[in-house]
RNA sequence: CGGGGCGUGGCGCAGUCCGGUAGCGCACCUGCUUUGGGAGCAGGGGGUCGCCGGUUCAAAUCCGGCCGCCCCGACCA
């Protein structure tokens, strides 16, 4: 392709409204346009590489007997009210209405489209097990859209989804995956680990995310790096314990204005973690809660709720102040409301010696024991876990880092299935749900990341295998005749080589092409101009190592195919590697 | 949903406090010169100042309402 007649609107300036990496990149590069906040039209550059991420993601699914569908993305809504899902949605759903009144919903996921063509043909035990896919683009009316193409109201999903006869059958379709997934995103080029995960709406029975370790992503994980464990915070516990101290009589004392836990603290001189916090939020039914967790760690949501078993939120100040009669602030788990659930964090379990408010306000009671003074519920790992704390598997210190998810994949069992009755017939003539699982890749994500750990300060390095092209010829003066003529040839050769180029025939000046060569970031870049040409050479850049190589016109064809087969063969060789975890 | 910032030619911004003919750089068009890291000179085109309403002789500027985009937070008592 030549340059000189594509369209890839590379900017200048940054663009001011992009501030992670490759939302810059992708801007300044001419890769994207937005149309409204989370909203992005992907201009051909971009798509390219879209376009070959797929390709991969489509070969790694028909390898483990994968079947490509392709499903409806507005979907009637009374399907989702089925299961449920349409009121559990909220307002992350996109609805309208057909010209009849009937409600729809742009889709933000497919279960109930797999479970209704399930629940009409498979019959037998003899139709499973299924693997069924497609890759298609998702609506989700996210409360906030962010971060470029990272999180953003319509994306491209690979989904797919496992039918099985029984939960040992759905193991096996959920590690078919697992490997799928591996070899994925190592072909992609990327950097991935994998944690453990909340289920989150899908529901289910365990869940893991791929992820790749970036300052813009929105997990958090906790990740061991002497024994290899990794989960999200969402999940992950660490062996975090504090002491118990010694029991003395419960006290109230008096301490006028001391909110914060920070403030506590220092006004009675006991270190925060001993300072338990108590939060009361409401739950799915509006029903208060109390949560306990050391003053040194704040309380995980996402760990209250399956603590709960149910969405929480956290009290408003007046609701505080009718639940517990004291003020926010001061609020504690001693002479707590009959009936209130109170669930504490598991490093609590046992303390003897803790402070926290006495339901009064300006006053905190000291030497609480919370076996003796509380009616606590059930103990919990409710806290958010700290870098550095021991690790529950070999007790090493755990790092936290951000992560982009890039894919997350569920043993959803038989939620679905149940509620939209697919069920099949066994070997002994019973009726069965069907066992489902399901499976997804943000493929935006899988550009974006790339992005997001190969840029530099000028622009992003492509893996070949993802670039949308290998090569940009640059001929440095297009008034130069013997430079055009050479860089024409070689563009041609590199051609029949069977190499995807990017010809930069503009007639500009040659500032501008190497600064866009470097903003787009094609692995190679082999320069013609007449410092060369006098040598007879062309010069290859390799972009991410920053090294420039001379090799003699003749052969620049050639070096390059093997740079580019070379590159994309390491990857594969490292998917066979890993593909087993 | 709460908080903050921003909205002025295609892009990046100044002008707004203190009302008085809408500006700068880049980009674009024409010509000449130039040509290995975003050229120079000369000429030229392009803007409902986010939208609606109000105040005023006069509004990009003041007042009210709305919309949009970006960032932070979705919480600690």
């Amino acid at each position: 392709m030549r340059l000189s007649t594509s369209f890839i609107p590379t900017l200048k300036e940054d663009p001011s409204d992009a501030e992670v990496v490759s939302h810059r990149v992708m801007l300044k590069g001419g890769m994207v346009r937005l149309l409204a906040a989370g909203l992005y039209s992907y201009l051909p550059f971009l798509w390219k590489s879209l376009l070959k991420a797929m390709q991969i993601i489509r070969e790694e699914m028909n390898a483990i007997g994968g079947q490509e569908f392709h499903f409806p993305a507005l979907h009637p809504i009374d399907l989702w009210d089925e299961t449920g899902r349409n009121e559990d949605f909220g307002d992350d759903v996109f609805r309208l209405k057909d010209r009849k009144g009937r409600g729809m919903l742009l889709a933000p996921t497919h279960e109930e489209v797999v479970g209704d063509i399930a629940r009409s043909e498979i019959r037998s035990y003899r139709d499973m097990p299924q693997i069924w896919y497609q890759i298609q683009t998702k609506f989700r009316d996210e409360p906030r859209p962010r971060s470029g193409l990272l999180r953003t109201r319509q994306f491209i999903m690979k989904d797919s989804y496992t039918l099985d006869v029984s939960q040992a059958a759905l193991d096996h379709g959920y590690d078919l995956h697992a490997r799928a997934y591996r070899r994925i995103f190592t072909r992609c080029g990327l950097r991935f680990f994998e944690a453990r995960a909340s289920s989150g709406l899908m529901g289910g029975t365990g869940s893991q995310e791929f992820l790749v370790e970036g300052a813009s992503g929105e997990d958090r994980a906790v990740v061991c790096d002497s024994c290899g464990f990794a989960g999200n915070v969402e999940v992950a516990g660490t062996q975090w314990q504090m002491a118990p101290g010694e029991e003395a009589p419960l006290e109230e004392v008096h301490t006028p204005e001391q909110r914060t836990i920070e403030d506590v603290s220092k006004f009675l001189d006991i270190p925060a973690e001993r300072l338990v916090k108590s939060l009361v939020y409401m739950d799915a039914e509006d029903r208060p809660v109390m949560f306990l967790v050391p003053g040194s760690h704040d309380l995980n949501e996402a760990k209250a709720a399956s603590a709960v078993g149910s969405a929480v939120r956290p009290a408003e100040a007046e609701e505080v102040l009718r639940v517990m009669s004291a003020p926010a602030g001061f609020v504690g788990p001693v002479g707590a409301p009959e009936g209130l659930g109170i669930f504490a964090d598991l490093s609590l379990e046992g303390l003897l010696d803790g402070a926290t408010g006495a339901n009064r306000g300006d006053y905190h009671v000291v030497h609480m024991n919370l076996a003796r003074d509380v009616q606590v519920t059930s103990y919990a790992d409710l806290r958010t876990v700290h870098e550095g704390e021991a690790c529950t598997v070999c007790g090493s210190a755990v790092r936290v880092i951000t992560a982009i998810e890039m894919g997350h994949i569920f043993k959803l069992g038989t939620k679905y299935s149940e509620a939209l009755g697919a069920t099949f017939q066994d070997e002994n003539e019973e009726e069965k749900p069907i066992v489902m699982g399901s499976y997804g890749i943000g493929v935006e994500r899988i550009a974006a990341a790339a992005i997001e750990t190969r840029a530099d300060d000028d622009g992003t390095t492509w893996p070949s295998s993802i670039a949308p092209y290998h090569v940009l010829v640059l001929a440095v003066n297009m008034g130069d005749d013997e430079v055009v003529k050479a860089s024409e040839t070689l563009y041609e050769e590199m051609m029949s080589a069977g190499l995807e180029v990017l010809f930069d025939d503009r007639d500009i000046r040659a500032g501008a092409k190497f600064n866009d060569a470097d903003l787009l970031g094609l692995p190679l870049r082999v320069t013609i101009g007449r410092k060369a040409l006098d040598r007879g050479v062309a010069e290859v850049l390799i972009r991410i190592e920053k090294q420039t190589v001379d090799v003699p016109i003749a052969e620049a064809a050639a070096f390059c195919r093997e740079k580019i087969d070379a590159e994309i063969a390491g990857y594969n060789q490292r998917a066979d590697e890993v593909q087993d975890g």
